[in-house]
DNA sequence: CTAACCGGTATCCCGGTGGTAACCACGTCA
DNA sequence: TGACGTGGTTACCACCGGGATACCGGTTAG
């Protein structure tokens, strides 16, 4: 159980860095560029945002398409692997949706009173 | 969407550090432990488990018992939303248990070939 | 000509995470 | 009288994640 080289290893509950399921998230409707990934990703910078997508594409998660033309273009999307990370993604997220409140009660009432 | 102000920030998909959510695992069924909890959580540091056991019990998610007795007995169990976090983080291993693997080869597949 | 946009890359720097090791109080056992 | 187990704390240190900033080549708009 945990033992490093185990796929449990791998999930309770983190995947990859800070942003990498945020962007999963961010192509959940259709593929997207590189511009507009910043947006909805309020303060990532241009740094990160270009490591955790390569990242993304090393594991398969994610296909980088540089469509040819005059101005530059470059598209990202989802692959089938990618999209299925969405359904534990939710269920993240309906989690924080339901018990956030609770949590941040929680913090409160830890830093306040004595101990 | 995913601002520093929103719970949505709280969850795609990172809980709290690397030792957090593996934690609540080890106490899923019944309370634990210091020592018993070092045993599955190969190789984690007496620092870091104190550590990350303190930010679970301000999270509210674990609470820390000490039994009174000749020698020293500390246990610690799950809240009701520490439990809460079982759901999601099955949700995480059943994904992991499914395509670990896809994963792996994505990654086997990136490092080798040109680019 | 100049400014702005796109999709990045390079560099610096800071703080947090996590590992190692030493040490600790308290109690038990041989 | 030690050695050992339990449940930690402390100091030290290395790594890396991530923010800020500057820069870049190519293109287009004013």
């Amino acid at each position: 159980m945990f033992d490093p080289v185990c796929p449990s290893d791998l999930t309770p509950i983190r995947f990859g860095d800070k942003w990498y399921g945020m962007i999963v998230r961010c192509l959940e409707h259709g593929p997207r560029r590189f511009s507009e990934l910043r947006v909805p990703l309020r303060g990532i910078s241009a740094k990160v945002l270009t490591r955790t997508l390569r990242a993304l594409e090393r594991d398969g998660m994610v296909v980088r398409t540089e469509h040819p033309g005059p101005v530059r273009q470059v598209e990202y999307e989802l692959t089938p692997l990618g999209r299925s990370l969405l359904e534990p993604i939710a269920a993240a997220c309906a989690w924080a949706e339901e018990h956030w409140e609770e949590l941040l009660d929680a913090r409160e009432a830890a830093v306040g009173p004595p101990r």
